[in-house]
RNA sequence: GCCCCCGUAGUCCAACCGGCAGAGACAGCGGAUUCAAAAUCCGUCCAGUGUGGGUUCGAAUCCCACCGGGGGCACCA
């Protein structure tokens, strides 16, 4: 095979170069050829070890490599030169496992559900549907552009109907199963009915099964469901028209996408009991080869602490106040307790009249606010907290708060404190209730300081502390009763010391507190999956809330209606009162119908009505790393046998406690939190119920960098095209003679900067692109993007075939006869030896700088062609990860009619990487001051004697002898005088 | 405020376990080619590693403090 010349002689016309010359025509030329072909042979189809997509062939699970990116939302704008980055790398990667042997499983579906296509149905009542598949489409041509080596009999999409119908099961799965404590795993809820039914297990209230009425069963078992409905507190977005979980809202209390206002609001929402899994999800992260930024990010969203919690008695109504802390050891110095304003324990205790003075000393008016009773106080306090939006409180760090009237009992010295209400204290937290101790926490001590509270320190703060609250290690002090004393003891033996007298007299004990909160998974909105659930028509027998009921297996998939009006009803940003409404509820003719729910058998074919809620988009970005393993079974939602294979452990490579999972997942650090949570509870979930093999969904995580792009403001702040730009020789930028700003950040189209892959490919070629993103920096890094730079691969490119092949006649310059030099043998296997180390590594910046250097030598040594068959074919093998399409071309012109996807990577001689000499550099006290050259060979002793005879050396010793010689045996020699 | 990451030529980046600061690319400069230009090719200049200490025979690399940039968390008891 040889270039097609057409293309490349009308180039040539146009601009003046020689007709075979690497140019953007003929790149883009050979770049459609191959991707052609290797669609057409299925080159990049991986087999499974059984099944449908099995070819017969045994695998070696030992050689098997599951490489994933995460997938793309497909967005109408399509991709920008920003988004390919990992793909690439994950591409280049992959093409260099396949071609060292290794079974290499690499696709890419797409996140299809969000709300961009729903907002854009709003607008012009085109379906989502139609609005996601043009968009795919789309994607799938740039992607396929970029010559990725995918399997595309892999790809879904979580909106194929095929995919989230097992969605659906996945979600009866969840919702079939509950968190057994005692053995800290999911099980099926059958299996506790089965208990409760037996007897074997206890109800919480003391009846027996068989007592209680079958509304009552159900609501017993729905406590316990890992997918469950709740009247909680949840994030009510007005403006969106939809809830959000607490992961989609920001500290400042807006939601993530499109920054509105959220109001916690009660409503009765599915959740999630990803709580249940707190620990497991915390402890695992040990197990798991992922960034620490990543792995830290994940604890302390998951935000465990150990402490204790206690119980104090409040002196009139005589209710217990239980306080979590994570400071037990300073329990003698508490001198006030706060309530969150929102406990429901305030109500219970306030008295109706302030404490008489007869009693107390006369009520400081700072405590009251005033009030003439506690009641209007606090009634007062709570409405001035709850016209405060969750900023104001967070930006307002003053202290407020005001006195309850009511006191309470300290269980170890039995003094009295009194009890406030305060916003300072969140009801979300702990028990929402604190005990106050000033002297070891500054919230405290800044509340003691408003109000006028007493504080006393519990713990020896160092002499040389002048702070306020001391916070650090120390002995207890001033903390002892007749019958225990933690005097003299560390943080950590008090903590221990108390909890164990307080459970010895059941007024404590120690807990563990967590800050995740149970996953929220309902959402108003149309363009999402239906939950496989519906409610009877009619109500309960008992008159209580309505009762989910699971749809049966057989009713899967549970399709989206199609509706006429897209959008939930939306409201005013700032309508706090407003009540969420799922455009599905509209669908009435989909919402009602009639059924025989085996779960159910006193309502065969009841009327229902369907949820009319969605379910999140995180839902199948949950699992899709198990769906591209058996895309198409219709039986299961992944084969058991081939999700071991390519998922299971492997504690022979991985040691003992391997988790399993994918073995390389790519994406940017935004989804730390989020998706990466959820999927690995889901994960959790299904290998506690036996369906996966893998306790943990990726093995190995990867965040790659981003690639950023400079923008230009004018005189007025506006955008101006940046690539119309030009940089002013004396510094600065003007855009039409026009002095410009420069900023630096995302690409995006409001910024004027957008430069996509479309555009370099026509420019430069497929090839060019993918070795410009690959070579600017190590994968990790965040870069600039800089369109001019490109031209650097491109150069690069050309002198590889300029090498190779004729510019003027097309005609392979490659000679068969002859060997190089010994010279160009020795670099070619450092490269060989090089660059084996650095795709592995992800350094591909490194590895196509080595490859930069061979040919520049190559072209150097042969400048009139002839370039050695036996240098050429690795130079080939060992760019065609960086640049498939090029490479594939150049292994073809050279007699290979095998594609070189599978053709095995070089590998270096080690004789030719020792060299037969080596130079030396000679330090005096750590000064390089001359060189000598000796045998590869020599012995350290050998090099200290040639280093002291030198001549500069001798010179500079000036007779003496050296106090030190130290020899670095391949680097240098250190002399110290 | 707390935690994590990063500071190397004009720019993007290399430098393995502490051992000659430079692999590669862009830009710049000089040259070849050209009527000229573009494209291409050849050659070449450029920093002592954010700052200040410390450890060491020797520090970009390890330790401490500070400065600058990026990210995460934040009244979480």
């Amino acid at each position: 095979m040889t270039a097609q010349p057409d293309v490349a002689t009308a180039d040539a016309d146009r601009r003046g170069t020689p007709p075979f010359r690497y140019t953007a025509a003929l790149a883009s030329d050979i770049e459609a050829r191959w991707q052609d072909r290797w669609e057409a042979e299925q080159t990049f189809s991986t087999p499974n070890p059984e099944g449908p997509l099995s070819d017969g062939e045994t695998l070696d699970p030992a050689e098997k490599y599951y490489l994933m990116d995460m997938f793309p939302y497909p967005s109408g704008a399509g991709l920008h030169v920003g988004h390919p980055l990992g793909f690439i790398g994950t591409d280049v990667l992959g093409r260099f496992m396949r071609m060292t042997g290794r079974t290499v499983l690499h696709t890419m579906g797409f996140d299809a559900f969000g709300l961009p296509a729903e907002q854009y149905a709003v607008q012009t009542g085109t379906h989502p549907r139609a609005t996601t598949e043009a968009n795919i489409e789309r994607y799938r041509a740039q992607i396929r552009r970029l010559g990725l080596a995918h399997d595309k009999r892999r790809s879904v999409s979580t909106t194929d109907i095929e995919f989230y119908r097992w969605t659906q099961w996945i979600f009866l799965q969840i919702h079939g199963s509950w968190f057994d404590t005692e053995i800290g795993r999911a099980r099926p809820i059958a299996e506790l009915e089965a208990e409760f039914a037996a007897g074997t297990r206890s109800l919480p209230d003391g009846r027996a099964w068989s007592e209680l009425t079958r509304p009552e069963q159900d609501r017993t078992l729905d406590g316990y469901r890992l997918a469950y409905l709740d009247d909680a507190p949840v994030n009510w977005c007005p403006a969106l028209g939809t809830v959000l979980s607490n992961e989609e809202v920001t500290a400042d209390g807006r939601s993530e996408r499109g920054n509105f206002p959220v109001f916690r609001r009660q409503l009765r929402q599915w959740m999630m009991r990803i709580t249940a899994y707190a620990d497991r999800l915390a402890d695992d992260l040990d197990g798991v080869d992922w960034p620490d930024s990543v792995k830290s990010m994940q604890r302390n969203w998951i935000g465990r602490s150990q402490g204790a919690s206690v119980r104090f008695r409040e002196s009139v109504s005589g209710q217990d106040i239980e306080v979590f802390t994570t400071r037990p050891d300073t329990l003698f110095g508490a001198t006030y307790l706060v309530l969150a304003p929102e406990h429901p324990l305030v109500d219970a205790i306030v008295p109706s009249a302030w404490p008489s003075p007869g009693g107390e000393a006369a009520l400081d008016g700072r405590w009251t606010g005033g009030a003439d009773s506690p009641t209007a106080a606090i009634a007062g306090y709570r409405s001035v907290v709850a016209s405060r939006s969750d900023l104001e409180r967070q930006e307002a760090r003053d202290k407020t708060g005001v006195f309850t009237g009511a006191w309470a009992v300290n269980p170890v010295n039995g003094e009295e404190l009194p009890v406030f209400v305060a916003d300072y204290v969140l009801m979300g937290y702990g028990t929402g209730a604190i005990m106050a101790v000033p002297g070891q926490d500054q919230r405290d001590w800044d509340f003691a300081s408003v109000f006028g509270l007493p504080i006393r320190r519990t713990v020896q703060p160092p002499e040389d502390f002048d702070g306020e609250a001391y916070v650090g290690a120390g002995a207890a002090i001033n903390s002892a009763n007749s019958e225990i004393s933690l005097n003299g003891l560390g943080v950590d033996e008090a903590k221990a010391a108390i909890i164990g007298w307080l459970a010895g007299r059941g007024d404590g004990e120690a807990v563990v507190q967590y800050k995740l909160r149970d996953w929220l998974f309902s959402r108003q909105r149309y363009w999402g999956e239906p939950f496989p659930v519906a409610y009877a028509a009619d109500g309960e027998s008992d008159g209580g809330p309505s009762i989910p009921r699971a749809l049966p297996e057989s009713d899967l998939p549970v399709l989206l209606p199609d509706v006429d009006e897209y959008a939930p009803k939306t409201f005013a940003p700032d309508d706090r009162d407003s009540a969420p409404e799922s455009p599905l509820a509209r669908a009435t003719e989909w919402t009602s119908f009639s059924e025989d729910l085996a779960s159910d058998p006193e309502r065969a074919w009841a009327r229902y009505v369907r949820e009319t809620n969605t379910m999140p988009q995180w839902a199948g970005s949950c699992w899709y790393h198990l769906r591209y393993l058996d895309p198409t079974n219709t039986e299961r939602f992944v084969d058991p046998d081939v999700e071991r294979f390519w998922l299971g452990p492997r504690p022979e490579v991985f040691g003992p406690d391997d988790p399993g999972g994918v073995d390389l997942y790519v994406g940017g650090v935004e989804h730390a939190v989020l998706h990466l949570l959820y999927a690995r509870f889901w994960q959790k979930v299904l290998f506690d119920l036996g369906y996966v093999s893998a306790s943990e969904p990726f093995r190995r995580l990867f965040n790659q960098g981003y690639i950023q792009a400079w923008a230009y403001t004018d005189s007025r702040g506006v955008y101006v095209p940046a690539e119309e730009v030009v940089e002013e020789p004396g510094g600065g930028f003007t855009w039409n003679g026009e002095p410009v700003s420069r900023e630096y950040g995302k690409m995006g189209k409001s910024l004027r900067n957008v430069v996509t892959p479309d555009e370099m490919c026509a420019t430069y070629g497929a090839d060019t692109f993918r070795l410009y993103e690959m070579s600017t920096g190590p994968m990790e890094a965040s870069r600039p993007w800089s369109t001019r730079d490109v031209v650097g691969s491109q150069r690069f490119l050309q002198r590889v075939w300029r090498l190779m092949v004729d510019e003027n006649n097309g005609s392979l310059r490659v000679a068969d006869a002859g060997e190089p030099s010994q010279e160009t043998l020795r670099l070619l296997h450092r490269t060989i030896d090089g660059v084996r180390a650095d795709f592995p590594a992800m350094h591909y910046n490194t590895a196509a700088a080595k490859l930069i250097e061979l040919a520049n030598h190559l072209t150097k040594t042969y400048p009139e062609g002839g370039l050695h068959r036996s240098v050429a074919e690795p130079l080939v093998l060992m760019l065609s990860p960086l640049c498939p399409h090029l490479a594939e071309e150049l292994w073809s012109m050279l007699g290979h009619p095998q594609s070189l996807a599978y053709a095995p990577f070089p590998v270096a001689d080690e004789a030719l990487l020792v060299e037969e000499s080596v130079e030396y550099p000679i330090q005096v006290n750590g000064k390089v001051r001359s060189r000598i050259t000796v045998p590869a060979s020599a012995s350290e002793d050998e090099v200290r004697a040639a280093a002291l005879a030198e001549e500069k050396v001798v010179e500079l010793l000036e007779g003496a002898e050296p106090r030190k010689v130290i020899v670095v045996p391949g680097r240098l020699v250190n002399i110290v005088k």
